[in-house]
DNA sequence: TGCCAGGCCGGGT
DNA sequence: ACCCGGCATGGC
């Protein structure tokens, strides 16, 4: 690792500028998008958003009020609509039991607490457990998803087999604990893999990125 | 037209 | 411990 993971974030801010991320009104907004986006653009995500805000079910109890098969109607243009329905309301259900349907309570367990108690329901693995701590809670968490997978392992920076851990640790160790760094971060690096990362069509000859390492370019991709 | 999108779970080896 | 299919709509 020639160049730090600073200039990398700063070179992508420079290109793409802010990404304002989380694209939710409020953290309960942001808890149920995390789980909708799974393995799915966001495109179709704010369709079934705007279809829960139109019967003002973006909020806890509200949510838990209403019955599977409903939910599942409502969230259809998100896609895998009823296995994201039985999920979100698990995670819905975990909210009001376990912290009264209060996120302000939920967000003041401790963040490896707090992690551990998401990661339990169903529905929610590393990566939305990660997005609802740091773009929900504001907390020091750094998100991974395929798209960072993808460009670290393709500029050879990390190797393919790294879990969501190892990625994980790989920034950790680079950066400071910044919460304004690591939501940019994240976002920064979807952006890119949209333009240029993507698992089919890449990029890699256009990446702006390809300045920053040592012999010129991202190595050919898998 | 086929392939993929800001994953995760469960069953089979 | 892996490996893999299933889940589903909408866009390029």
């Amino acid at each position: 690792m020639t160049n730090s993971l600073h200039e990398v974030h700063d070179l992508l801010l420079e290109k793409f500028g802010p990404q304002h991320w989380w694209p939710g009104r409020t953290p309960f907004e942001v808890i149920v998008g995390a789980v909708l986006v799974q393995n799915t653009s966001w495109k179709n995500v704010e369709k079934a958003i705007d279809q829960l805000r139109q019967v003002d079910l973006l909020e806890p109890h509200a949510l838990h009020d209403v019955a599977v098969d409903e939910l599942e109607e409502l969230i259809r243009p998100a896609g895998y609509f009823r296995v994201k329905a039985r999920r979100l309301s698990s995670v819905v259900a975990f909210i009001v039991q376990r912290y009264e349907g209060s996120l302000q309570r939920m967000f003041s367990t401790s963040i490896d607490t707090l992690r551990e108690e998401l990661l339990s329901v169903h529905g929610i693995g590393p990566e939305t457990a990660d997005s609802i701590l740091l773009y929900a809670g504001g907390l020091p968490v750094f998100v991974v998803d395929a798209y960072t997978h993808r460009i670290l392992t393709r500029h050879g920076w990390i190797d393919f087999e790294a879990d969501y851990h190892a990625v994980q640790q790989f920034f950790y160790d680079h950066l400071p604990q910044d919460v304004a760094l690591y939501n940019e971060y994240h976002a920064l690096l979807v952006r890119l893999g949209k333009d240029y990362c993507r698992k089919s069509k890449p990029k890699c000859n256009e990446c702006p990125l390809r300045e920053l390492l040592p012999d010129g370019g991202p190595i050919e991709p898998e």
